[in-house]
DNA sequence: ACCTGAACACCGTTCAAGT
DNA sequence: ACCTGAACACCGTTCAAGT
């Protein structure tokens, strides 16, 4: 964990800003609602966070310090195609199964599908998506390393690869989950070869 | 097709604001920017459009529909892995840009998501998802009558395009939608790849 | 009905000034 | 280094006023 004390306005700015979004998260936090909120001013805020999108990633991935145990693209004991499933398998395991699923997706669709105004409370969904994505690039960036090439973009790879754990992790929301659940692999499999193009020659 | 004089200025105004989505995607259409481009003022915009996301809505709409024509399988000028994109498309479109995709996922969300027993209604919405991954069986079976191959079983690659398709389309519901749309053609073409991957000989 | 442009109430960021 | 608050350049929306 930080020091408890990296700075006491920066915990209050932080702290005020987990409680705003807490209380309403389709609400979009101001500089000067966050401010006036954590006592402190402007300015003082952008000192400790140079841009209002700092602040956002800021906060929720203090959020979501919950989760991410450890990392299975480091196993090298198997093939990066298998290493890069599994890692697909992590995601789509955290959006849960049958009831647990179906309560997240009602979750997301009451914050960020169901209100008039959606685009007003982007950012908070932006930066968390934001968050899912630059995981995604950071294990096919790892691949890259071992000398694994990506068909594309690495940024286009991981849109990619985003979406289809999107369509899988929603299908197990809606009915006739447990009939989907054996194509789930195959898809999974299909979308991994999809991205992992080249040769792939592990030593 | 509409009258082609709706309005000149409306004309005038979805011309300009399409025009400067397509020079800058990510970039949001403020309404003073669009109005200059469009030689308007900002009250005769509001007239039009009474609320920004409004504009937006519209715009991606009329993009997209200008984009698509009729039963793109069987148009053989086009490479095999052009046309299933376009099939794809099609799909994609139906389930419609900003505020209708929004409501369409509302209802599928009150439908078959939010009720505490929804084995009860599976019914409809298994027959419903069959019918659009039949379609997607005839595409990729149409494509192998041409002597194009699949990678996998038809069944397989199916439940994996639908999948792609789905996430996508969730994603046209959720929070910044307008910026992942450069994403969507990446992301259509990495799997019409996955899909399509042996040899494609024509002819 | 169509169109204008000023006005209102915001927004994020910058910065000289203090401590 | 930390903090302030005014200032700047935006933003979407409203509205009295013209045609």
């Amino acid at each position: 964990m930080d020091e408890p004390t990296t700075s006491d306005t920066r915990s209050r700015i932080l702290v005020a800003a987990a409680t705003m979004l807490g209380e309403n998260p389709m609400a979009r936090l101001s500089v000067r609602a966050v401010a006036a909120r954590a006592g402190v001013s402007t300015g003082s805020l952008r000192h400790f966070f140079p841009t209002q999108q700092e602040l956002l990633d800021t906060v929720v991935a203090g959020l979501q310090t919950l989760e991410i145990p450890d990392d299975p693209i480091a196993d090298i004991s198997k093939s990066p195609a298998e290493r890069l499933e599994a890692c697909l398998q992590l995601l789509l395991a955290s959006g849960g199964h049958g009831a647990a699923a179906r309560q997240n997706w009602t979750a997301l669709h009451d914050s960020y599908i169901a209100p008039p105004a959606p685009e007003t409370s982007a950012a908070a969904f932006l930066s968390l998506e934001r968050l899912g994505i630059r995981r995604l690039e950071r294990w096919l960036g790892a691949l890259q390393d071992e000398g694994v090439g990506t068909a594309g973009e690495v940024d286009a790879c991981a849109r990619f690869l985003h979406s289809v754990v999107n369509g899988l992790s929603v299908e197990r929301a809606l009915p006739g989950a447990r009939t989907r659940l054996s194509f789930e692999t195959s898809t999974l499999r299909l979308a991994v070869a999809a991205v992992l193009s080249k040769d792939h020659d592990a030593t």
